[in-house]
DNA sequence: GGCCAGGACACCA
DNA sequence: TGGTGTCATGGC
């Protein structure tokens, strides 16, 4: 088992730390969510804008939008025409609880993550991402820039996200801004350092891997 | 112009 | 259970 303290520390302390989700509302979390897998976010953020001009991301609106209207205006993003049908499945999920979040996580509690992953189109990452960012629950979020950089710290044969979220422990007392903010660390690190072999050989890489072993 | 991005899923052995 | 092909757009 992989403790990620020392790496949380390490991220916090050389990286501007913020509760990092690119929203101005839950809606908007579980619409990016859904829109970035396997996508760019510069894409994400033209369906984003088409999206807010048409509904706001008020829920009854969104709720309201036909699977081709929805469809059409997420295009940019690509794989739309299955992003769609999961946009369509979570908002018909959510407005069985009249959009109360607060209601869903009471009904379902601990087995909100089986029920998110039984809605089309939500897997494992998406699962834990609306766990932590829309529910405020505490999940390692194992993506892709995660497994780039527990790989690149050491961590061997790294299969999947399965793979790695079984192997990596958060501290038993972290909370939810703590798990919210490791995964914005870890994914702002990814963008900034984890492109390509040339930023790996940069100063701030090298004091992370000699930090790390100290430990 | 090719490569790839903060995955998920059906299908196969 | 685990590996592979497919879905798709736009930036670099």
């Amino acid at each position: 088992m992989i403790p990620a303290a020392a790496v949380y520390d390490h991220l916090k302390k050389h990286m501007p730390t913020h509760q990092w989700w690119p929203a101005e509302s839950k809606w908007e979390i579980i619409i990016g969510s859904i829109l970035v897998q396997n996508t760019n976010w510069k894409n994400v953020e033209y369906s984003l804008v088409n999206l807010k001009e048409k509904t706001l991301f008020e829920p009854s609106k969104i709720t309201a939008l036909s699977l081709e209207e929805i469809q059409d205006l997420i295009r940019p993003s690509g794989f739309y025409v299955n992003k769609g049908k999961t946009i369509k499945a979570v908002f018909s999920w959510l407005e069985e609880y009249d959009f109360d979040l607060k209601d869903i996580e009471k009904t379902y509690d601990q087995q909100l993550r089986e029920q998110l992953l039984s809605l089309r189109g939500i897997g494992e990452e998406t699962a834990d991402v609306l766990l932590v960012y829309v529910f405020d629950g505490v999940e390692f979020i194992a993506d892709r820039y995660a497994q780039r950089l527990f790989s690149r710290l050491g961590v061997e044969e790294i299969k999947n996200y399965k793979n790695l979220k079984s192997r990596v422990y958060l501290p038993a007392d972290f909370n939810t801004k703590q798990a919210k903010a490791f995964h914005a660390l870890i994914v702002d690190f990814g963008r900034e350092f984890l492109k390509n072999d040339e930023t790996w050989n940069n100063s701030f890489m090298s004091s992370f891997i000699f930090e790390d072993k100290q430990n």
